[in-house]
RNA sequence: GCUGGAGUGGUGGAAUGGCAUACACGAUGGUCUCAAAAACCAUUAAGCGCAAGCUUGUGAGGGUUCGACUCCCUCCUCCAGCACCA
């Protein structure tokens, strides 16, 4: 495209403004000016190649909101950062040849260069970069924090193995049960992993959710599913001829009466105590060891057969001393509850299909007295409320009733007791990987595991190491990594060898913008307390569990050791939706990705900023459509025609006018609306889409005017020129380009994002004389001008003279005359 | 199954009790041009009608109301998250 062929100069004036706002430092903060803060927050992100216009909606949003804050006269603070660490990085080094860090860098720098071209801007003095020693030095000092506390531990667990690969995976890398990448079905290995300890904050995780009115219902939704509370009771049943208790947790106690077996997991701890002995002990355990075998992922689907073993032995059921037998099965999770449930298979529907499976007895205990169920010819578990049946005290009783009546009976007996059951497991946060942070834990023989002191800190990641994937920790096989010396008595000690996922670098660097450079502490309390909570964090729904939830428990942990004063990280949070191609989600794999490279150098920054905001609302999932790109694209164009020729009348003489015409009045009331409108939108949410259609239905009607008759007079002039000063003024934040060379060419100072916001006059939107619609009963029929300050009996009788109005209710009844004011009639006739 | 969200022209969408379809994309016709692009003007929910206009219409069916895309009830469909969680 040659210049001639441009609707504006977007290329020329777009690097000139970037150069401009950065040489002035726009948005850099002095963070001890903290009256009027707003941080305005994007989350930071993972270091790839190349961004597409899909993740430029985060970009765009967040610049848009820090540049509107700054135009109210906030002090905004708006960082960004990397989250440099991870596996990507490290799997294009075992295949290019290249060191991750130096991938890393080099991806930053191309990011950064997008960003740039998008005309968003941070104050990148603060830039924080997660794979940086003095930044994960403070990660690994949380860790050592964690540990103290005795929020960070060690024990064997199983994890994610995919023998291709040679290596481990994090569950997110586990799709369907088969590795991400080769698809291979991947095993479950039993390691020793560090977890941080999670579920001790999962009551405060899942009820300070309601301190957060202004974030997503969704993500609150999907928070409160993951964590999953569920109130019940757990039963301490007595094993018959056996010392042994055993507990099984349910959240249906009203159906115990109805418990017809015991099933335990094949891992549960008393399987073998309770199996030796038995007549089968030999081919129950063989079972066992099949079922222990099966990949976790495969064993928790519902849609594999359940399969069991009889234990051969008994429980007691408290409350009539039947005697229960213990099976073993495949289908109870070790990780939740006891490992150990009480079977009731008429009401549950797993129990049902085993005990089906196995012939086990079916005992209703809870009936529906309208549609009795007969338990021999039932063909599903009734898992619904009823009446209490067969259940000697109880019957007769509302099932809601007798869970309260039952728990009250076994807290009162010591049966068991009530207990609350969460979903949400312990954080499995180490990683057998070299590109993170190394755990920062020295193993010593005499001493055993101690957290490295804080001044040792960092523990340095090495650089020169064989990184290819055997399935162990690459940095175990640096002698000079591993051997050290234990810091409390000084002999020989091995490092640990493993590295932190790199959710832990993420859940606390918001943190880390407001003292990034600080050496002594990860960050200055006092300053913190003054910025945080985020005013508005801005990003990606597909964090709405984890980062999300872990920056809430890291944020709860460091306000329980008295290093900050809040509780919750982020007040306001918002997730915009992606942004679709072809009916896809953008990827390279897929082909649909649409980079900003091109659509930058056709049109300019402006239309791919303009076109992304207006696509739709900005929590939803929107189309992306090269088409639309380019009405964005003529509108600017126009924008600045308009501009230019509202700019270069010359016809400013006074003349003899000194009322406005109907038209003048007309756009002047519209500036004003436009106006209230845009900062309303701005204000009262995200609504981009409708702020900037309303400018373009001003920018609509100036032109309209300018086209209806020659400027030819002051008060025209004038009118014409407060339209297009707003017109500018509220596509700032939107397009700052354009808005700020128009700005210029308006012959105003300073730069634009240093003004104040319009306010809308008031009396500009009054009207004298109104158009009303009027309806009968309920159908629009007829439309009247009326002055606005008219009263009922004037309005009356201005409606009926109305000839099409007079036409209808001729010679009818009036039953009523509603009256909106300003707005609407309805006459209702019989 | 549980939880959250959505369903409106050919398309993206607007309207949260008061003119349904703003704004934009696309389409059709026109002006300008040697021509094209751009720009500008007009039309653009469906049906009936020469027309003024009339009728229907916001996933389906009921209800509340003078009046419902909007509120209530019963469904259907789609999207997302979780799911053998006892």
């Amino acid at each position: 495209m040659t210049n001639d062929e441009k609707l504006y100069p977007f290329d020329r004036i777009e690097s000139k403004w970037q150069k401009f706002w950065r040489s002035k430092g726009l948005f850099k903060v002095d963070t001890a000016d903290y009256k009027d803060k707003y941080y305005c927050l994007m989350m930071f992100p993972y270091p790839s190649a190349a961004l597409h216009v899909g993740h430029g909606r985060n970009y765009i949003i967040g610049d848009v909101v820090a540049r509107y804050k700054m135009m109210r006269g906030f002090n905004v603070l708006t960082p960004m950062g990397f989250d440099a660490f991870g596996l990507p990085a490290e799997n294009a080094a075992i295949k290019g040849g290249i060191h991750p860090e130096e991938s890393t860098l080099n991806n930053i720098k191309t990011m950064k260069r997008q960003l740039d071209q998008w005309g968003v801007e941070y104050d990148w003095d603060r830039v924080v970069i997660s794979c940086l020693p003095d930044y994960y030095k403070w990660t690994q000092w949380i860790f050592t924090k964690l540990y103290e506390e005795g929020l960070a531990y060690k024990k064997k667990a199983f994890v994610n193995w995919c023998p291709s690969c040679k290596t481990v995976l994090a569950n997110e890398q586990v799709v369907d049960g088969a590795c991400e990448r080769c698809d291979s079905g991947v095993l479950q290995k039993d390691l020793e992993q560090w977890f941080f300890k999670i579920t001790d904050y999962a009551g405060r995780l899942l009820k300070d959710l309601d301190k957060l009115p202004n974030w997503p219902e969704r993500v609150k939704a999907m928070q409160k599913n993951w964590i999953g509370r569920s109130e019940g009771v757990e039963i301490d049943f007595k094993i018959d001829g056996l010392p042994d208790r055993l507990k099984c947790y349910t959240t249906r106690i009203d159906t115990i009466y109805g418990a017809t077996f015991i099933a335990l997991a094949p891992e549960h701890p008393l399987v073998e105590k309770l199996i030796s002995g038995s007549k089968e002990a030999a081919a129950a355990l063989k079972l066992i060891e099949k079922m222990r075998a099966e990949s976790k992922i495969s064993r928790a689907d519902a849609e594999v057969a359940k399969e069991g073993v009889f234990t051969g032995r008994f429980v007691i059921n408290p409350v009539n001393n039947e005697k229960v037998p213990i099976w073993i099965s495949n289908y109870i999770l070790m990780e939740y509850g006891t490992g150990a449930i009480m079977a009731v298979p008429a009401h549950d529907q797993r129990d049902f299909e085993f005990a089906k499976e196995y012939k086990l007895p079916i005992k209703v205990v809870i009936d529906d007295p309208k549609n009795p169920i007969d338990a021999g010819t039932m063909k599903e578990a009734h898992v619904g409320e009823g009446i209490m049946t067969n259940s000697g005290q109880f019957d007769g009783m509302r099932s809601e009733d007798a869970i309260e009546k039952i728990a009250d009976y076994f807290e009162k007996n010591k049966l068991g007791k009530r207990s609350v059951q969460y979903r949400l497991r312990d954080w499995l946060i180490s990683r057998q990987r070299y590109w993170g942070a190394p755990i920062p834990i020295i193993y010593c023989d005499k001493c055993g595991a101690i957290a490295v002191p804080g001044k040792e800190l960092p523990v340095l990641l090495p650089k020169d190491v064989e990184f290819r994937p055997t399935g162990e920790s690459p940095l175990k096989f640096s002698d000079k990594f591993v051997n050290t010396k234990c810091p409390k008595c000084h002999g020989p000690a091995r490092r640990e060898t493993d590295t932190m996922d790199t959710f832990v670098d993420s859940s606390w660097y918001y943190l880390r913008y407001i003292t990034p450079k600080l050496e002594d502490r990860p960050f200055d309390t006092e300053l913190v307390n003054r910025w945080l909570p985020v005013d508005q964090y801005i990003g990606g729904v597909e964090h709405a569990i984890l980062h999300l939830l872990y920056s809430r428990f890291i944020t709860k942990f460091l306000f329980d050791i008295k290093m900050t004063g809040f509780d919750e990280p982020f007040k306001n949070l918002f997730t915009q939706g992606m942004i679709i191609k072809d009916g896809a989600k953008m990827s390279k794999s897929k082909g649909n990705v649409v980079s900003p490279d091109k659509l930058i150098s056709d049109y300019g920054a402006d239309t791919v900023r303009l076109y992304t905001l207006f696509i739709g609302p900005p929590e939803k999932d929107a189309e992306w459509s090269d088409r639309g790109a380019e009405g964005s694209y003529r509108f600017l164009g126009r924008v600045w025609r308009l501009v230019e020729k509202v700019n270069s009348s010359e016809l400013k003489v006074d003349s003899k006018k000194t009322t406005m015409t109907k038209e003048e009045l007309s756009l002047r009331r519209k500036t004003h609306l436009t106006i209230k409108k845009v900062t309303e939108d701005l204000d009262g949410g995200f609504h981009f889409n409708t702020a900037i259609s309303s400018i373009m239905e001003l920018v609509n009607e100036t032109h309209d005017l300018l086209a209806g008759g020659s400027v030819n007079d002051s008060l025209r002039q004038k009118t014409l020129d407060e339209a297009v000063e707003a017109v500018v003024m509220l596509l700032s934040p939107f397009v700052p380009h354009i808005a700020e060379e128009l700005w210029h060419i308006l012959g105003k100072p300073n730069s634009i994002f240093k003004m104040r916001w319009p306010e809308y006059d008031r009396s500009a939107i009054v009207e004298d004389v109104v158009t009303m619609v009027v309806q009968v009963n309920g159908r629009l029929r007829s439309r009247i001008e009326v002055p606005a300050d008219i009263k009922e009996d004037g309005l009356k009788e201005n409606v009926l003279a109305d000839p099409k109005i007079k036409e209808i209710t001729g010679g009818k009844t009036i039953k009523n005359f509603i009256i909106v004011p300003k707005k609407l009639v309805n006459i209702v006739i019989g």
